[in-house]
DNA sequence: ATGACTGGATAGTCCAGA
């Protein structure tokens, strides 16, 4: 059994282009339980067909983690890198690309009081993968607050220590701009748009990541939360607090990043979307840059924010 | 309406989420 799943991998791994990965999809997602949200989970990972994907809030130690669903990941090719604890935050890396050299937890940061099932990292499709699942803040000046701060300053000190093509992806409870909430007006004062958490996350740029769905999409209204009260979602009252964040080179490969709205809708979603980016080798300057120049013409048959890019053949 | 919903732990409702 597990031989025939590794010859599927080196299959898979030969059809997208040998030892170097062509066209590679990475997703993030706040799936607010993953015991709650399989019925919505699996059918989403056969529409979409991620080959990485980042879960936050799992909510599931480890064991109930591989209980739940380790049949049904392995039937999909995906290997697992799980870190949880009872009840509450709780991460995970699933990949059918590779899953090599897993650390789980961040190096360096804090906990409240002690160390919090926050982020795993893994290396799949040559890519450092850092799922993270930021902690909430609660309220400014609180000590979560300062937590929060404090554990982003960890997060800053992995990335730039790291490798060179990296992409941290997960809910960063944090709005970069106003133009990531649906009413600046209605967060003042609260978490995820002060600017001390905004210093934390411009720190993240500053040692080289990139935001590629701002990037992509400068103009659009994009959000990936939408709270569950009050037809929020209908309304599209949200923000936009779940990232992708790459590393230059890995930014430049970017073909595609999008949220993905339709798996909030219908019977039991979670209050997040996934956030999806395709990545392309590009190796010959097929595909333009992430950003155009002004002057450049309108793209041609750009994927509409939430619908995916035709899959490759 | 500092609320509205959801999940988890609990065994009452309360905490947390954002």
């Amino acid at each position: 059994m597990h031989d025939d799943l590794e010859r599927w991998r080196r299959g898979l791994a030969l059809w997208r282009g040998g030892s170097r990965l062509v066209r590679m999809r990475i997703a993030t997602w706040n799936v607010n339980s993953v015991k709650q949200r399989v019925p919505r989970l699996l059918p989403w990972l056969d529409e979409r067909r991620p080959d990485v994907v980042c879960l936050q809030e799992t909510k599931l130690t480890d064991d109930a983690f591989s209980e739940l669903l380790h049949e049904e990941l392995t039937r999909r090719g995906y290997e697992v890198a799980a870190y949880g604890e009872p009840a509450w935050n709780g991460v995970a890396i699933l990949s059918r690309v590779g899953l090599d050299a897993v650390v789980r937890g961040l190096e360096g940061a804090p906990g409240f009081p002690h160390p919090e099932a926050r982020a795993v990292a893994a290396t799949c499709g040559g890519v450092r993968v850092i799922c993270v699942y930021v902690p909430n803040g609660r309220s400014p000046g609180s000590a979560h607050y300062e937590y929060k701060l404090a554990w982003l300053e960890a997060l800053r000190d992995l990335v730039a220590a790291g490798p060179v093509e990296v992409v941290v992806c997960g809910d960063m409870n944090i709005a970069p701009s106003d133009e990531d909430v649906f009413d600046p007006a209605a967060f003042v004062g609260q978490t995820h748009v002060t600017p001390p958490e905004r210093r934390a996350l411009a720190a993240l740029h500053d040692v080289g990541l990139h935001d590629v769905v701002r990037e992509h999409w400068p103009e659009r209204r994009i959000f990936s939360y939408w709270d569950y009260r009050a037809g929020m979602f209908h309304k599209d009252l949200g923000m936009r607090i779940d990232l992708i964040l790459a590393s230059g080179p890995v930014a430049e490969r970017v073909r595609a990043a999008w949220v993905d709205r339709q798996a909030r809708k219908g019977k039991g979603p979670s209050d997040h979307a996934p956030v999806i980016v395709d990545l392309d080798a590009a190796p010959d300057g097929d595909v333009g840059p992430v950003v155009p120049p002004p002057s450049a013409p309108a793209p041609p048959r750009r994927a509409p924010i939430d619908q995916p890019l035709v899959p490759p053949t």
